[in-house]
DNA sequence: ATCCCGAGGG
DNA sequence: CCCTCTGGAT
């Protein structure tokens, strides 16, 4: 009889006091910022899709020095369809992946004017048709424009929630999957964004400054403190 | 799994 | 020098 290992659930359920934790730990995000928002510069739908492709690994301080100059010559995308790819790399040669990204750039740009009469289609299907445009990509957009509560799931949500001890899955999605589980409605427009903010300055990549930890008395993984 | 890929921090 | 930054496509 072949033996069926134990699957383990996707999203294991959580104990009592695991619930009323992870409460304590969104009424903590929330006490101290109401209304987190993203960091990113944008004053449309579009310049906000664009600014979010653009942050593909990258800091959003470096994306703000370039689109600042790149909006100001293309704000649409039917200009950013006119500037073209070469027009476009000079603009965010200062940010990784640059070739990548004027490339899909463009390439994004025709399909909005060619398909979409020059507007940012605010759905996720047509959004992550776009070249350039992961999940990830949509969710952003799709949660700062307030269409849908999505979770996010970059480099700072997946490290935060692991530490934290939100969730224990290996993928963004899984991660994204846990994270929606274990949140509840009111929190979760929000949640994406205290979870960055919080990684971005509280709870970095390689050196965690937990001395300084509004949450640590809530968080899983605090023992080497400093 | 690999490629893309500059800037800033430690 | 090495690591990290609001990933996506192949």
């Amino acid at each position: 009889m072949p033996k069926t290992p134990a699957k383990r659930r996707s999203t294991p359920r959580k104990s009592p006091a695991e619930r009323a934790r992870i409460q304590a730990l969104f009424e903590r995000f929330e006490a101290a910022e109401s209304d987190p928002r993203t960091e990113l510069d944008y004053d449309s739908p579009y310049t906000l899709l664009a600014a979010v492709a653009l942050s593909a690994q990258a800091t959003d301080v470096s994306v703000n020095k370039a689109t600042a100059r790149l909006f100001a010559v293309a704000d649409s995308p039917k200009k950013m369809l006119s500037l073209g790819e070469e027009g476009v790399i000079p603009y965010i040669a200062s940010i990784g992946l640059f070739r990548t990204k004027a490339k899909n750039l463009v390439a994004a740009a025709k399909i909005l004017v060619e398909t979409y009469g020059g507007e940012v289609p605010l759905n996720r299907e047509a959004l992550q048709a776009l070249p350039g445009v992961g999940r990830k990509t949509a969710s952003v957009v799709l949660n700062e424009l307030g269409v849908e509560p999505a979770i996010a799931v970059d480099t700072h949500v997946y490290r935060v929630a692991h530490r934290l001890g939100l969730a224990r899955g290996r993928t963004p999605d899984q991660v994204e999957h846990e994270l929606m589980a274990v949140i509840p409605d009111p929190w979760r427009t929000r949640a994406h964004h205290w979870l960055i903010l919080h990684g971005r300055y509280v709870c970095i990549a390689r050196r965690p400054r937990c001395g300084e930890c509004p949450v640590a008395d809530l968080c899983a993984s605090r023992e080497k403190a400093s």
